[in-house]
DNA sequence: GCAAAAGTGTTAAAGGTACACCCATGT
DNA sequence: ACATGGGTGTACCTTTAACACTTTTGC
C-alpha cells in the first residue's frame, strides 16, 4: 500500500478547476400492501427519499431545488473508493450493510445542478424489508420511503427518412401518506441507419424531485426489471422464507406484467431450480396452506 | 441556458480536494483476417490503444505505468457534458463522429492512477472499420489497433456454507503486428445466502497494459457480448451491405461460440427481422454468390 | 357452502438445435 | 472434378402460454 503523502508527489493536482464528485443512492425495497381483504397483499416497491432543506415558497435561482424530496448521497473522499463511499452512504442512511448493490451510471451533464458542477455516480441497492428498521437512518434529516411506480402515458413513433424516432413519455409516481411526487420521464429512441441512440430527460415541473433524480430512479427501475428476467437480483428483496405467490407478487410489481402462476411455479422450482422447498408452511389464511421456500444458493445463471 | 459567471457564486468549490475526473474510450472495430485461403475470412474485434510516453527501461514509482499502453482518455473540462467530453475524446482519436457509444462503467479505487486520484468513466464505441481512416488520429501520439481477445483459462468453485465462491481466471490478449500484450482478469463471484457480489481484478504484470486497463477492456467485451443477443448492437461494427455469414462470423467472434448457419439465417431474416436482403449479390468469389442484406431500421427489441 | 388460493395434469404454439441435401462458383 | 460456401427441407426437443380441474383452509 502506497503512503498518502507519497501520492501526489511530482503532480500539482489542482492546477484546473474540478467537478465534483459524489454519489447517490436509490434504496429499493419491498413491502406489501393489502388491496382486499381476505386475500393475499399485493407487493409494493419503495424508494428512500430525503427532504432538503430550506424554504418552499421562496425561489432561488442558484438552488431552485431547496425543499424537495431527493436521492439520498454525498461527496466521495479524496482517499476513499467509490464502491465505498456507496456502502458510506448507504449505512448511514438505514443502518444495514451487506445488502445487494450495484452500479447504474454516471451522470454528468454540467447544469445538473446548479450550485457546482457535479458528476454523480448513481448506485442501486436492493434490501429485504423486514430487515429494516421503522426509522430509517438516524440523524436529523427527513428521509422516507416513497411507493415507487412508472407508468407509461404515450408513445410516439415517427418514420424518418433513414430510420425512426420513439418518443415513450413516463410519469414517475411517488406516494407516501402525506406527500405525492409526481415526475414526467420521457425516452427518446433514435434510429438513425444502423446507430441508434437513446436518450432519457425528464421534465422540470414545480412538485417534483430535485435535480435529475426522477430519471435516475427511472433508470434503476428499469435496470431492475431487466435484471429480474435473469439473475438472481429479485431474492435480495424477499425474507429468507417465502410462498411462492408471494414471489410472483413481487415479480409482477417488478416487471409490471401480470403471470400466470401455473407457469411460474414449474419455471422457479423445476426448470431454474431458484428455490428449494422447505419443511415449513404458512398457516392461518383462510385457505389452503402454501408451502415456504427459499432461494437456492446453488442456482447459477446459463 | 445558464451564464457561467453565475454559476457557482455562492459556494466555495475548492474547499475540499477533489479527485479528478476522466473519460476512457474502449474504440472497438471489426476486420477480416484470412485464416484460409480461398475461404470466407474471420472476423476480429480490434481496439484501439495509445502508447504512454517514458523510458520502458527505468521504473517510476509514482508512475510505474510509463511506456505501457493504455486507452486513450482525458480530462473532463469544468464546463463539459461527461458525454461530450467522450465525444471529444472519441473524434480526436479516430476523426469519425456518430457512431454507437454507450457509457459503461465508472471505475473509482483510489489507487488506480499513483500520480493523483482519479476516477474514470469508461465509454465504449463501436466503429465501423470500413468508415475509418488507416490513420488512427493525427496527434502526435502513437496510437494502434490491437487485435482483442479473452480467453477463459480456469474456473475454481468453492462450495462455502451459505453459498459458494466461483473465481473465473481470463487472459486477455492484445495482438499487434510488432507488440503482443497479455493480461490476466480474474472475475470473482461470491454467493453468499440470497447475495451475490462480483469482483473484477487484473493481475498486475510487467509487460501488461497500464492501469486497470485490462479490466476495463475486458468489461467492455462482456457487455459487447450480452448486448448482442438482444440489441442491434452488432450492426454498428459491419458496412452497410454484407452477406448473412459475414455478419455470422461477427456474432461468433463478439460471442465466442460457433454458429449453426442453417439457424443463424431463420433466426436474422425470418424471426426476428432484423436484416432485410436487397437485390445486390457478392461476387468473384470461388464459390456460389451470395446475397447482401442491410440491417432493417424498423427492427424493433421485443 | 363459499371465497380464495395451493397445487397438478395436459395441450398447442413457438423457438432452439440439429442432420441432410442440392446448388453455383472459380480454379 | 473439386473445394467452398449459399441456401432450403425437415425433424426433434424444449420452452412458453394457456385451459381445466381438484384440494384445503377460515369464515
Amino acid at each position: 500500500m502506497i503512503e498518502q503523502k507519497e501520492f501526489l508527489k511530482d503532480y500539482d493536482d489542482s492546477k484546473y478547476k474540478k467537478p465534483s464528485t459524489t454519489v447517490d443512492m436509490i434504496i429499493l425495497t419491498a413491502v406489501d400492501v393489502e388491496i382486499k381483504a381476505r386475500s393475499v397483499p399485493d407487493k409494493v416497491l419503495r424508494v428512500l427519499l430525503i427532504k432538503r432543506k430550506g424554504d418552499p415558497l421562496v425561489v432561488d435561482v442558484t438552488d431552485p431545488y431547496k425543499a424537495k424530496w431527493a436521492l439520498p448521497g454525498g461527496f466521495v473522499n479524496y482517499f476513499e473508493d467509490l464502491d465505498k463511499a456507496a456502502i458510506r452512504e448507504l449505512e448511514e442512511e438505514t443502518n444495514v450493510s451487506d445488502v445487494y448493490m450495484e452500479q447504474l451510471y454516471t451522470w454528468g451533464k454540467v447544469y445538473r445542478d446548479l450550485r457546482r458542477r457535479v458528476i454523480s455516480t448513481s448506485y442501486m441497492a436492493l434490501v429485504d424489508s423486514s430487515k429494516l428498521n421503522v426509522k430509517a437512518g438516524d440523524d436529523a434529516e427527513d428521509a422516507c420511503w416513497f411507493d415507487v411506480k412508472a407508468t407509461l402515458l404515450e408513445e410516439i413513433k415517427t418514420q424518418t427518412q433513414t430510420g425512426y424516432i420513439r418518443k415513450r413519455t413516463y410519469e414517475l409516481s411517488l406516494v407516501n401518506g402525506e406527500h405525492e411526487i409526481k415526475d414526467t420521464v420521457i425516452v427518446t429512441k433514435v434510429m438513425e441507419g444502423r446507430n441508434s441512440k437513446i436518450g432519457l430527460e425528464y421534465l422540470d415541473n414545480p412538485s417534483g424531485l430535485a435535480f435529475d433524480h426522477a430519471t435516475v430512479i427511472f433508470y434503476a427501475l428499469e435496470r431492475l426489471k431487466n435484471k429480474v428476467e435473469y439473475t438472481d437480483i429479485a431474492f435480495s428483496l424477499m425474507p429468507e422464507l417465502f410462498t411462492l405467490t408471494e414471489l410472483k407478487k413481487l415479480y409482477e410489481v417488478i416487471t409490471g406484467k401480470a403471470i400466470y402462476s401455473r407457469n411460474f411455479r414449474d419455471k422457479m422450482e423445476k426448470q431454474k431450480k431458484m428455490v428449494i422447498e422447505t419443511d415449513e408452511w404458512e398457516s392461518g389464511k383462510p385457505y389452503k396452506p402454501a408451502r415456504l421456500f427459499r432461494f437456492n444458493p446453488d442456482w447459477v445463471e446459463d
